[in-house]
RNA sequence: GGGCCCGUGGUCUAGUGGUUAUGACAACGCCCUUACAAGGCGUGGAUCACCGGUUCAAAUCCGGUCGGGCCCA
């Protein structure tokens, strides 16, 4: 036997690691995965999420990134210009937790720019876990070109986007219920609510109507009866029916209100709960909202920013809301009016990350319209291509919620600054010229600036030229929700504002990848955008995947303890290192998965095999060595034993003689690759990997190589072409999945690397479609044979008599009786 | 409470009207055959969650029930 030029016995985890290090390392690497706008070749940029640095980096996360970078490298291999950029999220409410917690100090203890220096200097550690995750996992970013979203020309962007929407009068400031922390001080979005369940007391109190009846209203929030809009019945309900149009008296002192409100019908009311009478107050809960906004109510202002009483609450005025709550209790039960008090668990909103409990408060916040422009959207939405088509209904779902506008303001310091002043009569707004980075809440506007009318948003003049007549401007202190960033991304890797001559090529964006949990939110305002900016749809492909799950199907969470952190799954077998997770199973036990080896080829392969895009999928370490590793193991000998024969000089013209197994064989493999191609270019991994699996591991090695043995070890020609030619092109089509596995085999074997094709290979090479129609009968005689082998106690290489070749098989009759020594 | 998605051998999975329902892992049996035992070959094993309907024909379409998940309230 020669030696195979492939001298590893098979693929292992250091091997790879060891690839992968020099694949990182090396000073080619800009030039094979760079983005070279001005190539001429059709672009393909990718709107890669730019993942939040928070120390580790989610296994589903991983996975989903993962196969980002097959669609990356598959482009690349149909010959795309394709920019994959290494985008990082760092704007928002967690990084200055983190600093907090770290320092055992609150945000607004600090001064505001020593505590953006501190979130900076912190985050950027975290950055480099993830820059080292992403090439751990083989990511073929254009890490050269690396964009933050807390950089100046990001922050410019978004800040300069904010302006042109402003002045097109997209964006408007209202005073509206916002959900309000008041420990952190700052609006927070829907998204950022959380929900647990805590005693509270149930206050029966006794009410009376106009004409003196009592009635009996049940509230966990007395404190809020100062800011009572309405007390409503449901419409069904017989016992209040002849109460409906009466006035009500408040049975609280309140100051600067009327002391009654209307009792009306409202669908809404649960007549089981407590005495079935609701006060409706500005504002207990996102049901009280509604009713304020449905029946035309104006609504009071009960809390303040610092979370205290107004003064409508009269004796109640300036006291913390849960002291206020205690007070009015006593006088109420001083006075008689409390009927009877239980204790009841309730949920309770609070905030995700202080826990703290929130209310619903009026603020005057900044908003960007939304609600007037939903059927535009959905025409542009219509000519985007969806991966997998069903989960469009995620968007268009979420679509049909959206009532009001959407609220873009934050109390907070580490985001982008919202970038206007205001003149000191108020009554006029400056704006930043577009393409720079302000901080209104420490500096003058620039020089360019706007000066508007804040009600009409009529130009004025410049800022120059008026600055004397504004009197002292103060400069915003609000910032924007990050998804007022985030939902930028395309428009800042297409060339948006910075490169004009690239975006005219790039827009709409090739591809939007993501998670369907974030369908919502940064698809949603992405496109919202788009629409309202430039009047197109964001994107010409957009990829939805599932979630990853844990082993049992459910969300990995840390309360659940089931998370599997990426670098275990990544690390698993290298230097001899095991796995293993301890994960809490279904009935609250904790079992113990096992694995010896994974690494990141096997990992990826696992993700683009194992299901469709866009199921949610079940992350088992265990399954994704059993049932991956071994492909990698059958693939890469089958590349060993092709090493020992000697590779003819010229693969890419097919040689006049072929055998007719081997024509056999390069006909299935055109099939199989021309699947690929059609794959690849569709997006569809799981198509394409599947088709490559089943050849690579199924009819080549089981099939055509025992048949082709014999003559390769006799140095026959044919087949050492035919073997050679499958096992460069299919590393090619299989470098997208396995890239530093296909990068070790073909530049070890034919001194060019797989990962570096620009073109698919050309198919068909030979391509006999009579052929490909015996291959099922080619299998079933191969395996009845093996069959009567076994049946007779033979061995597989023993010579067997008395079986006679099918007619349709008439042309390989001397193959087949070489192959398995027919007597 | 509302919306959406899902339910296919022990486990995971393909399959949106048409032969005997795909494949993988696990199980079992045989084999160290000059790439691979971290292999190979073979064998079992599923009334496609349940009930009803449409149809010549249903895993597939429709309605309902049950179970799981995600999102929202």
């Amino acid at each position: 036997m020669a030696k195979p030029r492939l001298p590893e016995k098979r693929w292992t985890v250091d091997l790879e690691k060891r690839i992968q290090e020099a694949h990182y390392s090396d000073s080619g690497y800009d030039l094979r995965y760079g983005f070279n706008p001005d190539s001429g070749k059709e672009i393909f940029v990718i709107d890669t999420p730019p993942p939040y640095p928070s120390g580790t980096w989610h296994i589903g996360a991983v996975a989903q990134y993962s196969m980002i970078d097959v669609i990356a490298r598959s482009q690349r291999l149909l010959g795309k210009e394709v920019f994959f950029p290494w985008g990082v999220d760092r704007n928002g409410i967690n990084i200055e937790f983190t600093v907090e917690k770290k320092h055992g100090k609150k945000m607004r203890t600090y001064d505001r720019g020593d505590f953006i220096h501190l979130c900076r200097e912190t985050i950027e550690e975290f950055t480099q876990a993830m820059r080292d995750t992403a090439a751990r996992v083989g990511l073929s970013c254009d890490f050269a070109r690396e964009y933050l979203t807390d950089s100046t020309e990001y922050r410019a962007v978004t800040q300069s986007i904010f302006s042109k929407l402003f002045k097109m009068g997209e964006i408007i400031e209202d005073l509206r219920p916002n959900i309000y922390d008041p420990v952190e001080k700052t609006t927070i979005a829907d998204a950022e609510v959380e929900r647990i369940n805590r005693i509270s007391k149930l206050v029966d109190i006794k009410w009376q109507t106009e004409d003196g009846e009592e009635v009996i209203i049940s509230t966990t929030r007395p404190e809020l009866i100062c800011a009572c809009g309405i007390v409503a019945v449901h419409p069904d309900d017989d016992r209040y029916s002849h109460l409906v149009g009466k006035k009500i008296i408040l049975p609280v002192e309140v100051e600067g209100r009327d002391n009654f409100v209307n009792i009306v019908t409202h669908p809404s009311v649960k007549s089981e709960f407590g005495s079935g009478v609701l006060m409706v107050c500005s504002f207990g809960d996102q049901n009280d909202v509604a009713v304020f906004r449905e029946l035309g109510l104006k609504p009071f202002q009960a809390i303040d920013l610092d979370g205290c009483m107004t003064s409508i609450s009269g004796p109640l005025t300036g006291m913390k809301v849960k002291d206020a709550r205690e007070s009015v209790i006593e006088s109420l039960e001083q006075q008689g009016r409390i009927h009877q008090i239980q204790e009841k668990e309730q949920e309770v909103p609070v905030s995700e990350r202080g826990k703290n409990p929130v209310e619903t408060i009026l603020l005057k916040e900044w908003y960007v319209r939304q609600t007037h422009i939903q059927e535009r959207m959905k025409e542009h939405i219509e000519e985007i291509n969806f991966v997998p088509p069903r989960n469009k209904q995620f968007l268009l779902d979420w679509m049909q919620n959206i009532s009001i506008d959407w609220p873009i303001s934050r109390r907070r310091w580490y985001h982008t600054e919202i970038p206007i002043w205001y003149s000191e009569d108020e009554s006029k707004v400056i704006v930043a010229p577009s393409g720079t980075y302000v901080q209104p809440w420490r500096e003058e506007p620039p020089s360019g600036s706007d000066v508007l009318d804040r009600e009409s948003r009529e130009m004025l003049g410049s800022w120059d030229e008026l600055k004397d007549d504004l009197g002292k401007v103060v400069g915003e202190s609000k910032v924007f929700d990050t998804w007022m960033d985030s939902s930028n991304s395309n428009l800042f890797v297409s060339g948006y504002l910075n490169q004009p001559d690239v975006f005219d090529k790039a827009f709409p964006t090739s591809l939007r990848p993501q998670g369907k949990e974030i369908v919502r939110t940064w698809l949603y305002y992405t496109l919202l955008k788009s629409t309202l900016l430039l009047d197109k749809p964001g994107f010409s492909n957009v990829w939805i995947d599932g979630l990853g799950m844990d082993p049992w199907g459910r969300k990995m969470s840390k309360s659940l303890g089931n998370g599997i952190d990426a670098d275990t799954v990544l690390e698993c077998g290298a230097s001899g290192r095991t796995g293993s997770w301890k994960i809490k199973g279904t009935d609250g036990k904790q079992v113990q998965l096992k694995a010896n080896k994974i690494g990141s080829e096997c990992f990826r392969l696992w993700k683009a095999c194992d299901a469709q895009v866009g199921d949610d999928f079940h992350i088992n370490p265990e399954e994704i060595e059993a049932k991956y590793f071994g492909v990698l193991t059958k693939l890469f000998n089958v590349a060993r034993f092709a090493s020992q024969f000697e590779v003819p000089d010229d693969l890419d013209s097919t040689p006049s003689h072929l055998n007719i197994e081997d024509r056999w064989i390069l006909s299935e493999f055109s099939m199989c690759m021309s699947q690929v191609q059609e794959n690849w270019s569709a997006l569809d991994i799981y198509s394409a990997t599947q088709a490559l699996k089943n050849f690579g591991t199924g009819i080549l090695p089981s099939h055509w190589l025992e048949m082709a043995k014999t003559r390769l070890y006799d140095g026959d020609q044919s087949a050492a072409w035919t073997i050679h030619r499958i096992v460069r092109d299919f590393m090619a089509a299989f470098s997208p999945v396995c890239p530093f596995f296909s990068h070790h085999i073909t530049s070890t074997l034919y001194e060019s690397s797989a990962v570096d094709v620009r073109k698919f290979p050309e198919t068909p090479i030979v391509c006999d479609s009579d052929l490909c129609a015996l291959s099922n009968s080619i299998q079933e005689f191969n395996s009845a044979t093996w069959k009567q082998k076994k049946d007779a106690g033979l061995s597989l290489n023993a010579p067997i008599e008395g079986i006679s070749i099918p007619t349709d098989l008439v042309d390989f009759t001397d193959v087949l009786t070489a192959m398995h020594k027919l007597e």
